[in-house]
DNA sequence: TTACTCATGTAATACGTTACATGATTGT
DNA sequence: ACAATCATGTAACGTATTACATGAGTAA
């Protein structure tokens, strides 16, 4: 899936595997996220596949810089991927969810302890999307990128939901525990 | 987290990879999926390391089945792992985000039938959930699990809810792009 | 001079998926 | 006779994580 990300965010301009990364950081990561490690490992690869190209910059002022640039056939690659619509429902995973459901023998105190800290972090999480979109609201694109940005707001929607969800989960889940 | 699921499981009695392949499918599989060959392969390494004991059942009628047990190390292990709460937010991996963030340049009808496609299945996956919550009310526990079966009933409310918020979100977006 | 950000990479390991492979029993 | 379920495994591959490693420029 990494593979699909890069190609996506190189189809709108060549960039650097450190531009690919912080580009990730503050938009997909919130639905994938991927170490710069394997980002620079995957970036070699698809080069080598011939989806992309890549070119040394050295600016003086800066460190040296690989950019990379989408090929022909890496573009091709993207478009039939794209093409190829979603027919299953990929699986979930929860850790936290592993962890609770094997926690009916646990001391009550503590399980309520990792709950309200995961309520924090999520209060946190929840609180960091709604600030993100008051910045990119403000923020105005330019008029080519206007559709996308729809887009990139509705998967920021998608993850206040998500945290919303887990809140509300969390909070019942705590009164559950503590009026046992 | 494989390893924790199977642990969990053992710690309630013995069981084989069969059954524990089954019950994952029909519990944690919602929020952890694993294939019977990673389940076997894992068995397998969690007995090389000491956690787990098997010996081979052979009973007229049926096929030869390894039945494991959790070995007090493995018992230890696995209370070790419970003692050590979540601190962080694991990853989110959505796939249908990351193709939905890089679709604002594909034909509009073509991500539409995508989204009906995944409403569809998500729809199908909640009348599941609401299905086995009936099922597990009917079947009632032995008096000894009942605090657990209120700990996995939650799990199954999560699930509920994950799949309502989905859904609203999918059919929201689908209006948005239909009203484009 | 110390810490932080920019910038890139390798190596080892762990985890997860798909495909291949076999064979008995049960129900229709 | 055929399909479904029970039951177990291996091999190859792909993906992801952690740790190790380096070095320049910038701001306090």
């Amino acid at each position: 899936m990494l593979k699909q990300i890069l190609l996506g965010f190189l189809n709108y301009k060549p960039m650097t595997g450190y531009e690919l990364k912080t580009r990730m950081d503050e938009s997909t990561a919130h639905f994938w996220h991927a170490y710069h490690s394997q980002i620079y490992t995957t970036l070699r690869k698809l080069e080598d596949d011939g989806l992309l190209s890549s070119e040394m910059l050295e600016e003086d002022g800066s460190p040296t810089k690989r950019l990379y640039t989408l090929t022909d056939k890496g573009r091709k690659d993207l478009l039939a991927w794209l093409g190829h619509s979603l027919t299953e429902l990929p699986d979930v995973k929860e850790d936290l969810l592993v962890r609770f459901f094997f926690s009916a023998r646990r001391d009550k105190e503590q399980v309520l302890d990792e709950l309200r800290a995961q309520r924090q972090l999520h209060q946190q999480k929840l609180d960091y999307y709604m600030g993100l979109e008051a910045e990119q609201l403000l923020g105005e694109l330019p008029p080519e990128l206007e559709r996308d940005g729809r887009f990139w707001q509705r998967t920021l929607e998608f993850g206040r939901r998500y945290e919303s969800m887990y809140l509300a989960w969390l909070e019942e889940t705590i009164q559950m525990l503590q009026s046992e």
